[in-house]
DNA sequence: TCGTATTTGTTCGTATGTATC
DNA sequence: CGATACATACGAACAAATACG
């Protein structure tokens, strides 16, 4: 209800650390793995809340790698004005 | 294989429609159903196929009425250069 | 106002392919 | 080669918004 979907909390989650400083430019987040255990929901769900910080460009994905913290290249970006509502 | 992801290709056969008029702006798209059915693939793929032109800016969601053509607001949308591949 | 149909929203599950380490 | 991680695709189910009669 007040906490909307699980996906998008998820997202709110990480942005928040992600701008806490608890990751990087270039931190390779947790998987989709990792989070659906965490977080007790799906593989998919999790990855719907990867591809949110993805929209918002925060993150950059890498195909075998995993998710990283996109590195900061222009200062003009209106990141952290997105809303993940 | 030679031929890449349905999704991706699905979604270059709707921009290639919107792009020749036969979608204008504020038309309603085919929605998930029919899409799925005409290019024989799940709901799910057609939805990803729609994603793809949601995210180049090309269509927006309208929850309970389906996908239209975005209403061309600033002529300097970089739309027509995006991808598909 | 109510009920129904349609469409998108969210979430779960599973399988297989491809890329990186 | 094997483990890990993302890519693509199938299926199913219920919720929510909208439109219409």
């Amino acid at each position: 209800m007040l906490s909307g979907p699980q996906y998008k909390r998820i997202a709110a989650d990480l942005r928040a650390q992600i701008q806490d400083g608890e990751f990087g430019p270039g931190d390779l987040l947790p998987g989709e793995l990792p989070l659906s255990k965490r977080y007790g929901v799906s593989r998919h769900t999790a990855q719907c809340a990867l591809d949110v910080l993805e929209a918002a460009g925060l993150v950059v994905r890498v195909h075998g790698r995993g998710r990283m913290v996109k590195p900061k290249t222009s200062p003009d970006d209106p990141v952290a004005s997105v809303d993940v509502r």
